[in-house]
DNA sequence: TTCGATATGTTATGTCATAACATTACGCAA
DNA sequence: TTGCGTAATGTTATGACATAACATATCGAA
């Protein structure tokens, strides 16, 4: 099983449909994907890519928003908080959640051949280092676990 | 058990036993632990922490090396292309290799309350992840694994 | 001892990120 | 509906992290 991130796959209804969650769970939470967050989030979503805040201000502000680095990195920002994206610290990037409303014990595979980014579930990897920092006297809050490497195309491609 | 970099331990000696490590790693492999690399390696030695490369800039500086970014930036790549320091993606720095020659299969817990960073071992999470990529049709060759949390003491004392 | 490779110094610039304050829009209570 | 407090956005300025490119010095093997 290869990660659809990875796979050609219908991405205008993925990315719809990811949006339309997003527009549902702010709903719910009374959160406000505002014109600009929502935009950013649309950005974010045009491919499973990470992307820098100063690219994402690029775009929003050839659509009218405004154009320096706080923009960018407010509506960013609001989506991290909210679990509709991650930072992606290997890249000092960002990058849609492409399941907004899991439990977020993400692991991310970044593809070192074509950029592309996937996220995977990984409870029990998450779960392990909590033990692990147990064993050590330490108390885990948060984890970030990135891979690089190259997906199934990129592979075959090289060899 | 909690990890030696958390605990009260005779610092002088721990640092002192790694950098006598590194050395004769560095003679053995034939790379030329220089004066500023031994110096940086000894600065990033004092405590168990993550330093920033301006930070250490500073030090060498003070030391009469050039003040320059290179000059800490080259140091500090060398280090951890010879296995010798570790960059810490979280928070932008870098922080000395505690086991140099282990195997490298590291996860690192980075305490929010006193900013020390502890090292451990974790093959096999290192293996779940590898193997969460393969799944994914993803050939993983590095990953990341940075924890953020509390440390014993700072636990303690926050409660 | 000379020459190529490696390391260091230095200038300049690029990239990522946030503090602080002014202005505008929103939603609710009177 | 008006007015007010809060949240969001715009803008200026600056801080923090990182590297390209080239000059100079040092090392070590032929």
């Amino acid at each position: 099983m290869t990660n659809a991130a990875f796979e050609p796959h219908d991405h205008k209804r993925c990315a719809a449909d990811i949006l339309a969650e997003a527009e549902v769970r702010m709903k719910e939470s009374g959160a406000r994907l505002t014109p600009v967050r929502r935009r950013t989030l649309e950005i974010l979503l045009e491919g499973h890519r990470a992307m820098g805040a100063y690219d994402v201000l690029d775009r929003l502000s050839m659509d009218g928003f405004g154009n320096q680095p706080p923009v960018a990195y407010r509506a960013l920002d609001f989506l991290v908080e909210h679990g509709l994206a991650h930072r992606i610290n290997a890249k000092n990037a960002f990058a849609a959640c492409t399941h907004p409303g899991d439990h977020h014990a993400a692991v991310f595979l970044i593809c070192k051949g074509c950029q592309r980014l996937a996220e995977v579930e990984a409870e029990p990897i998450h779960q392990a280092i909590a033990d692990a920092g147990r064993r050590a006297g330490f108390e885990v809050d948060s984890t970030v676990v990135e891979a690089l490497g190259l997906c199934d195309a990129c592979r075959t491609e090289a060899s």
